[in-house]
DNA sequence: TTGAAAGCGCTAACAA
DNA sequence: TTGTTAGCGCTTTCAA
């Protein structure tokens, strides 16, 4: 059993409320009782019940951050981002994955506000109405990560039409003739399609308008072997643009098995700016998204709204393009 | 505001002992009113203060875990192995980063007392005797990730001295004459040698002993440049053996860089597997050390204890060398 | 089968 | 300057 300010009490001879007094260093106490109970304090090494402090003043100085699983450097990259920030606020972080699953994404949420957390910062599965429902739900101040699917609403994320039509026309600039969309995540498990795919789809299709040249969108779960099968069919000069440069590795692997090397035969790109953390193989060019900042500004806008002060309700993240040799 | 027992209790007309027994299924009560009850409580869209439930009985069903950062692979995996498990067991995470800091790594451990957490799984910092005065105040079951560092505590872990052993053995099968160690994390922040890493080393030592060729290590922070400079002096035929796949593509791409290919002018390997998840670039060489599984056990350990049931101290972790294209 | 009361450890309002 | 009291929301005796 560790000591609690009752004990303090006891021991120093003196009411709960001095000790407290000492303690907090809020409200008037003689400087004699204060310097001795802070000594009895840190001699039995005493640690404050932060649960029961925040039933008492209502704030647990804790976050819920809930994303998909942690098997993803998108994820980590954002968590590593929120941990880093909300260290300086003194805050801790619940960390929750739902996996892709809504009902697990519904119980995570309950059992996190259950915990009293201050705030939320949540990647949703859910979409549009469900999802709004299950914001409304959320009794404490929340930030969302992507907000292709939502509006109205504390959210941060990168412009996805944007992406699309500015990494389309990169590849464009390059002289390719023929993009392939790879994205595997764009239906989820319920077949709904994403808003942000669907959206960085739309800017794909105004490029290759105004260009004049022509795209197809592979949404298969195993996307490698259609891609090998479509570069064989195509006869125009090509690039794959994947949603993660974790799918233009897979889909790089896969035509090299076949004997088709990016760069030379093909176009590859991707999202993620893998190449900035791992320098093995080629540089994959690809779409610096700047995950860590969309960490570092979701944790602030939840935090601004806990402190009560200004905050920006839709935070826009820039990305670049970097170069790479697969392009 | 939430809705509380409280709350249930005076709509409903009932004392709030019944509202509790309803709820949670405990101690005799009225079928009748029990459906009542609940129907209102789903209504109302009740939602226990878990925090206050945490107080009354004592278990917060929450688990702490400390980590260096989310920055690295080999902790995120472990993570969420945790996370996984945890879910099983309707525990909560709450993480916390160290950074490689003694201080912050007490000041986090605090932290997570202070907020009740039932278990603690700790990925330390510090070492010897500081660790072992840390341990001891933890005052809730915990797990330590590596055991090289203490002795008769709940730890989970891989055999380094084994694993430097057999690395090495693997390298001498295949024919080389110098390995040279590569450790950047050989001494941490304050210069002290990293447990896991020195028995590594020992275990180098003993194949090279054996098979009689010859070994060297490098622990600079900047380790690229050394290397390249160490094969360029050297004329025996060696292999890098680095302490993470990542500073072995590091290694790997420093030489490539001047000249130099992996595989064909000298071996390489690493630890982590990271080819498991990667499939970019040449698969390095590399030893599988489980660490989904180190999480899920370091969960399990702390579960047990918990719970009181029976479990194993010490547990070691299985680990296998994976062949690669670089060595 | 139900209710009353005490307590977990803290904070905060009010008295002394 | 210090102490008393009540309350956060829950669980857990004990009594009715």
């Amino acid at each position: 059993m560790a000591i609690t300010t009752k004990d303090l009490a006891r021991i120093c001879g003196v009411s709960r409320s001095t000790i407290n007094r000492a303690l907090s260093g809020n409200g008037r106490i003689n400087p004699e009782t204060k310097k001795k109970i802070l000594e009895k304090a840190k001699e039995l090494d005493y640690q404050p019940d932060l649960n029961a402090r925040s039933m008492a003043n209502g704030k647990s100085r804790t976050l819920g951050v809930v994303v998909e699983d942690l098997d993803n450097r998108f994820y980590t990259s954002i968590l590593d981002a929120i941990l880093q920030e909300a260290e300086q606020d003194s805050y801790i972080i619940n960390i929750g994955i739902h996996q892709n699953r809504t009902s697990t994404e519904q119980e995570v949420l309950r059992t996190m506000l259950g915990h009293k957390v201050d705030g939320i910062i949540l990647n949703p599965v859910s979409k549009g109405k469900m999802l709004a429902e299950r914001l409304d739900k959320i009794s404490v101040p929340y930030c969302v990560l992507g907000f292709s699917e939502i509006s109205g609403r504390p959210c941060v994320g990168v412009d996805e039409y944007k992406l699309g039509y500015e990494a389309a026309g990169y590849i464009i600039s390059k002289g390719y003739q023929h993009i392939v969309f790879v994205v595997p995540s764009y239906f989820d498990l319920e077949g709904r399609v994403s808003g942000a795919h669907s959206l960085r789809w739309k800017g794909i299709q105004k490029a290759i308008g105004e260009a004049g040249i022509t795209a197809s969108i592979v949404t298969d779960l195993s996307y490698a072997r259609p891609c090998v099968e479509i570069f064989r069919r195509c006869s125009k000069k090509m690039a794959f643009f994947c949603s993660a440069d974790f799918d233009a590795k897979a889909v790089g692997s896969a035509l090299l098995s076949a004997g088709y090397l990016y760069g030379r035969d093909y176009g590859l790109m991707g999202v993620d700016a893998s190449q900035k953390y791992d320098n093995w193989g080629p540089r994959i060019t690809s779409v610096d998204n700047h995950t860590n900042l969309m960490g570092k500004y979701a944790e602030q806008i939840v935090m601004s709204q806990i402190s009560g002060s200004e905050y920006e309700k839709k935070v826009v993240i820039d990305f670049n393009i970097m170069e790479g040799e697969t392009l």
